[in-house]
DNA sequence: GCCGTTTTCGGCCCGACTGTTTTCAGTCG
């Protein structure tokens, strides 16, 4: 949880800039969102920048300038920020509920206030069902439609949070269980063991020879907002953050079959349980029980093997075929974060990234890799920097010379290159040949038909320069569905042309999501993960794409980064 | 509100797309 209050200056400074623009205020918007995303991906603790520098270091933040900074220093000092605190009383309390609608924006949103005094989503739907708002001037049948389609799709995120969010919280948690004396074993369990996309609340189990001590360790931390209940083998708190957080405390020799009916998930436990039965055993948290002996339960291992079982890795565990199989023997040995040699897809200062060539390859190589593929936008998406062909040779001959410098570690040239609404890539071929490694991605038109983006996809897989297809599907958890295209020709064709599709590890993108993974491995397509970095800090997604890769089945074989940097070449050689 | 080898004042990435319009505004990235 560190850095957290970087997090809540950000959230703070976009906020302040949704107000201001629904007041009409030119410009400072612009402002304080640049200020905020450059909090956001501070490496430092803001706190730690405000102690050890004062203003003059907060200032030297890009996009931070005097009143910025005069505000960063009032909310460390305070807590508070008087000017936000009296601009929130100018907006509809709710009102950026509205804005989460997509394609609903400030200026829309702001009609809505005025006309039809929408404030909250509630309203909004209310207006919608009752055909109010086709009626306004601007607005249509489409987009009432549209609005309702929104509602039913933020609803649909229902209290979720990103997994990518929630990890961090939980190993800090975990973290600080395990460094009390008392404690004996802590392990976090639930759907963030299992490494789902999305995480509704954070189990964790201990054991522990005091049990209140810890209990009143855990229910006190100053990150809690509510104490939901606090008993001697399980509390649950709600963060400040609105987090649910259940601990349990748990006997030792228990442990494992706790843990795995902790892990979940509840489908795949049923279904151990059905199991069981038919062997004449009963399956509970408690153990594994022949009439009342108990036969297993200290770990996992023994409860999977006492069911007739291979051990079942967490990432696994959704009843999707993994008991059949282990239950044969026949389980894939999943793809380990130790087996992956290199780091694909990292962005640079050169488009839109903030960190330069040189710092994004020694922190991949600190990290341990063989190799980074710098990948900047390529083509003609002006808000990322795309590089253009000119400014593409230039970045290969910049990284020629880092290249030059680092020992025993490789840069590849990438790029992360358009692909156009006639599935033309947006470089010319003369240069994205002399590219080792070309990702080709839909950056527009996702409203367009299956069969136009089906279409579009397909042509770009006929360029003889492209190598990975990045973020197939476009989703962003949350924010924006999956743009509709017939995954299984895209699949068929990437085998066919030796495209491999790209997990892009970016937390709310997970793209191809843990299903579509599985589908590409079933039909033999390889796998090419991405971090999508756009800062050194956000190197740590990596092993999101990991999980994702391992929740699709996907082994060492399928995985293009565990080549290494010869083999890598090879596979990019056409 | 920020920023500066075009500027300490006067600019502020801008094009594609959508739904609405008949020449455009809002939204998105």
């Amino acid at each position: 949880m560190d850095k957290m209050k970087n997090e809540e200056l950000a959230k703070i400074f976009y906020a302040i800039a949704d107000i201001l623009e629904f007041k009409n205020v030119q410009w400072k918007p612009r402002a304080y969102r640049t200020a905020a995303r450059s909090i956001e991906s501070l490496s430092k603790d803001i706190e730690d920048i405000y102690k050890e520098e004062g203003i003059k270091g907060l200032k030297e933040i890009s996009g931070v300038g005097e009143g910025i900074a005069k505000k960063i220093a009032e909310f460390l000092e305070t807590g508070k920020i008087q000017e936000y605190e009296r601009l929130k009383k100018k907006v509809p309390k709710h009102f950026e509920e509205l804005l989460k609608v997509p394609g609903l924006g400030i200026k829309r949103a702001k009609i809505l206030h005025e006309k039809l005094h929408i404030a909250s989503l509630k309203d909004l739907e209310k207006a919608a069902q009752e055909h109010k708002i086709s009626k306004l001037e601007s607005f249509r049948e489409k987009s009432e439609e549209n609005i309702l389609k929104g509602i039913s799709f933020v609803k649909g995120s229902g209290g979720r949070m990103l997994l990518g969010n929630a990890l961090p919280i939980a190993t800090e948690i975990e973290e600080r269980l395990k460094s009390l004396k008392e404690v004996q074993k802590v392990i976090v369990a639930g759907s963030i063991r299992r490494r789902k996309e999305t995480i509704r609340d954070i189990d964790i189990l201990v054991s522990a020879k005091n049990a209140e001590r810890v209990t009143d360790f855990f229910t006190s931390m100053k990150e809690v907002n509510r104490v939901l209940g606090k008993g001697p083998t399980k509390s649950s708190i709600i963060l400040k953050n609105n987090l649910q957080v259940d601990l349990r405390i748990i006997p030792l020799e228990d442990y494992g079959a706790a843990l795995q009916y902790f892990t979940g998930s509840k489908e795949h436990s049923v279904h151990l349980r059905k199991l069981a039965l038919k062997k004449h055993l009963k399956l509970s948290e408690y153990g594994v029980f022949k009439g009342k002996k108990k036969i297993a339960g200290k770990n996992e291992e023994e409860v999977y093997n006492a069911l007739g079982l291979q051990y079942i890795e967490p990432e696994l565990r959704e009843d999707k075929g993994e008991i059949e199989l282990a239950s044969q023997k026949r389980l894939p040995q999943l793809v380990l974060e130790k087996d992956i040699k290199g780091i694909l897809h990292v962005h640079t200062s050169w488009s839109d990234g903030i960190n330069s060539i040189e710092e994004m390859a020694e922190t991949v190589k600190g990290l341990g890799y063989q190799y980074v593929a710098i990948c900047d936008h390529g083509g003609n998406l002006k808000i990322a920097n795309s590089l253009d062909e000119k400014r593409l040779l230039k970045q290969m001959k910049a990284i020629d010379l880092v290249n030059k410098k680092m020992k025993d570690f490789s840069i590849l040239k990438g790029s992360e290159v358009d692909i156009l609404k006639d599935g033309n890539l947006a470089l010319k071929n003369s240069v994205l040949k002399e590219l080792d490694i070309v990702i080709g991605s839909v950056h527009s038109g996702f409203k367009s038909s299956e069969k136009e983006m089906t279409k579009r996809i397909l042509k770009a897989f006929d360029n003889p320069y492209l190598h990975v297809f990045g973020h197939p599907t476009g989703r962003m958890i949350h924010k924006r569905e999956p743009y509709s295209v017939q995954l299984s020709k895209v699949f068929e064709k990437a085998k066919e042309r030796n495209i491999a599709l790209e997990i892009d590890s970016y937390p709310d993108r997970l793209d191809l999501s843990d299903a579509n993974v599985k589908d590409a491995v079933n039909k033999k397509v390889k796998i090419a993960i991405g971090t999508d970095a756009h800062a050194k800090e956000h190197l740590r997604f990596f092993s999101l794409g990991v999980s994702t890769a391992r929740r699709g089945w996907a082994t060492k074989k399928d995985v293009i980064n565990c080549f290494n940097v010869n083999e890598l070449k090879k596979f990019l050689k056409r």
